[in-house]
DNA sequence: TGTACATCAGTGAACGCGCGTTCACTGATGTAC
DNA sequence: TGTACATCAGTGAACGCGCGTTCACTGATGTAC
């Protein structure tokens, strides 16, 4: 593992070191898990000798609620993402569900330091909010026959969020599922919950 | 932090001690969770020096197998007793739902420690059988209209299992859950996947 | 019944390793005069 | 335009710690004769 020479920044220019520094300990985490993010290990992978994390992160703790908070960005867009692509309330709920289980599939390490930690970003909440909305469109058009969406809202994330760490890279399936069968389980799995008829 | 003196085993006794060691290392993962199970923490713990576990252990792997297997006993001891409890098939199935979100609870990091694991226990599909059962034998009394029993297990499974992680204890609650409704909502859930009638 | 001995159930010291963190430092870059 | 100097962006060596694992050992307990 030869890593390449890190040019220093120029002066005015250290700020950049903290986002690399998160790149590291993400890429770290994406690859190997929560457990391989010692401060030590994202210093190797950014090129940069330990000491000078702490230039820009009081310690390991403060690096690891950056890697959340990028996490819990990127899944924010992601579902947001998802919403604006569909016009039709009941297509957006469904689009926001697969876009969640698909940023959980894409990112399962990542996903599973996301909500391993002890506290929820902000932006877990704002995730949870355009997900609510979704719902919520789709009783204002009829769509839905729910009578307490905010409850609701919390069977769909809970199932979406169980779908998303049930099954892991690596670990034998309980049910054996075609790659083509995922969408239509979730869609499905999405609609009891959220009261939306066939 | 005193250990009192551990008496040593009697000839012909010393598989005695692979039991305290699971003992031990339980006991340490419940209190601190996954990344406490450490070899010298377990010895520590079982008032023996570390190297004594190698008598009864190849390595810390195999404590941790030896770790989930009982967990998955238990939780699978746990949803069978409530199928027993109940006669009616759907009350069965609600029972099951609850017993196991109430083991997650009773356990939490137990919990999330057996399913961050690379491998399931066969216990875990004995659980799921149970489940699995459950719910064809609301569908063979007209009380589920369930077409894919094996699918919807799975999607009560994942429901389960979300609302049992997706929680945890110091954590802030995206949804402020009363006690009280707390098994209703999770009633809820399992008929609505399940395709049971109210 | 006594005694030599094998076995069993562990122990204590030591190893090399990676870790988080500290400290004094270095050398390039921009700024003041 | 030149030069002294302050600042910035990092480095290298060192610390003490807990870890997994190894090794030679110890002392109680049962067994053979």
């Amino acid at each position: 593992m030869t890593e390449s020479v890190r040019p220093r920044n120029r002066r005015g220019e250290g700020a950049r070191l903290r986002a690399e520094i998160v790149d590291a300990a993400t890429a770290l985490i994406d690859e190997s898990g929560g457990d391989a993010l010692t401060l030590r290990a994202v210093a190797r992978r950014a090129g940069i000798s330990a000491p000078s994390i702490y230039a820009h992160f009081d310690d390991l703790g403060a690096v690891a609620d950056a890697v959340l908070a990028r996490g819990f960005d990127e899944l924010t867009a992601a579902i947001t993402d998802a919403t604006s692509a569909a016009e039709d309330p009941v297509d957006r709920v469904i689009a926001i569900g697969l876009a969640y289980v698909r940023f959980s599939r894409a990112n399962p390490a990542r996903y599973r330091f996301m909500f391993a930690s002890d506290g929820y970003s902000p932006d877990a909440v704002r995730a949870y909010e355009v997900l609510r909305q979704a719902i919520a469109d789709c009783v204002e058009a009829g769509r839905s026959s729910s009578e307490d969406p905010h409850l609701d809202t919390w069977m769909v994330w809970a199932a979406l969020h169980g779908a998303a760490t049930l099954e892991k890279p690596g670990r034998p399936e309980l049910l054996r599922l075609g790659a083509l069968d995922r969408p239509r389980l979730l869609a499905d799995m999405i609609r009891r919950l959220a009261r939306i008829a066939p």
